[in-house]
DNA sequence: ATAAAATCTTGACCCGAATCAAGTTTTGAA
DNA sequence: TTCAAAACTTGATTCGGGTCAAGATTTTAT
């Protein structure tokens, strides 16, 4: 990827899509492509950030593993998205590992790079502190559900928003294979393949693989 | 309490201590002193933001209901802490309560004043990412411990973070009362004094109320 | 000082979801 | 195109922590 194509994606995201041809000039220049294959990794836990991530193309899975092994999937990137932004403002080692489910190509935009916008563009800030606000609330609402709700309502929570983001709120498609949607439910795969067959069972939801059409929504949102 | 005073206050703040006393003053002419009694409300979910908040005084917990009524306390602030900030950058409306749990004095720093001194001083920018950055570890962290601990790991966790922060680490103080603390471990009261019982029967703890002595540190560490 | 309310503890019992196990289906690498 | 590995489902069983209940202790308001 040449410079001008690079700066053409950086000015494609919402975070950079003010500023002049100059500053994303200065950015391109503090801005590394990764291509990392289906599986691989783009940090792990305790890593030092070098900067931030704009996923251009695949999937991004952030996650913690216990010492006993088993794993907790915090968030799922998608292309568009950012992420690691956090990590750099408190000068600390990433809490998480990223892992890619899907063939990626990811922007680092170093640390150096985006504090030098950051001085120097208000709406960057702004947009910034957007973002990182924007993941917080997300994840007191992961809180909140973890602790309040059982694991159908979680299930169905999820199936809603899933829905509600959709161009066909009808028919949607899980974003990732069910071990890793399990885990995001803080739920086990055997878990979610029972609640799953309840939803059918009662005639709200019809499964094929990743495929869940929501047959009866008012249903599924009064359930139980 | 007069200008001078609030702006003191103010400029006391990590946040704000690198501003010049023009620009403090700017910042107090914003800035609202609320006095709330102990089981106070400051803000409820779903109000909206009009500023951020300075604990001075006494102690806020932040919190969620669920319909069913089940509480899940999310945070507790310390005076000298801020809080609230993230609603403020995403025009929404809080997802959590604000209670007080002693008599309290907190500052409302207004919307358009922190924007303004946002607009003019990089290094409160740089505190301010700071401070939603940390706010999201904490919850990265919460989320990392509901998912993959037990109960009993949980508290001692807990335990040894406070322990860790405390200037006499092995005589530490509860900062709330122990339903509370229950409520943010994700445990009920009856489950958090059951821990507690275990724990001091194995020699690695005594409890007094609110003390808690740790006998034991290393043996709290490596427990089970 | 005292009573009422709130908080905390302890016991008995229960239940939602995890674990373990054994298939079946899907996927993707060679 | 095949076949081994990964993902998923279903059943039997277990268990950590919740619920319900009752009593003890502490706190707070008067």
């Amino acid at each position: 990827m040449d410079k001008s194509q690079l700066a053409q994606k950086l000015s494609g995201f919402y975070m950079f899509s003010e500023l002049q041809p100059s500053q994303i000039e200065l950015l391109a220049n503090g801005t590394r492509l990764v291509d990392i294959p289906r599986g691989g990794t783009l940090f792990n836990r305790g890593d030092k950030a070098h900067g931030f991530y704009l996923l251009l193309e695949g999937q991004i899975k952030l996650g913690v593993i216990s010492p006993q092994g088993d794993e907790k999937v915090i968030g799922l990137i998608q292309p568009g998205e950012s992420f690691g932004e956090a990590v750099l403002f408190l000068e600390r080692s990433f809490p998480v590992y990223a892992q890619t489910t899907l063939d990626s190509k990811v922007l680092l935009i170093t640390r150096e790079a985006i504090f030098d916008i950051l001085d120097n563009d208000v709406t960057v800030v702004r947009r910034m502190l957007a973002a990182i606000s924007a993941r917080n609330r997300q994840l007191v609402n992961d809180i909140e559900s973890i602790s309040l709700q059982n694991s159908t309502q979680r299930l169905i929570g999820y199936l809603l928003q899933i829905s509600a983001d959709s161009p066909n709120p009808e028919r949607v498609q899980l974003p990732a294979n069910k071990l890793t949607i399990a885990s995001m439910l803080n739920l086990t795969p055997e878990t979610l393949s029972r609640v799953m067959l309840r939803l059918s069972n009662a005639g709200l939801i019809e499964v094929n693989g990743k495929e869940i059409v929501i047959t009866n929504v008012a249903g599924l949102r009064n359930f139980e």
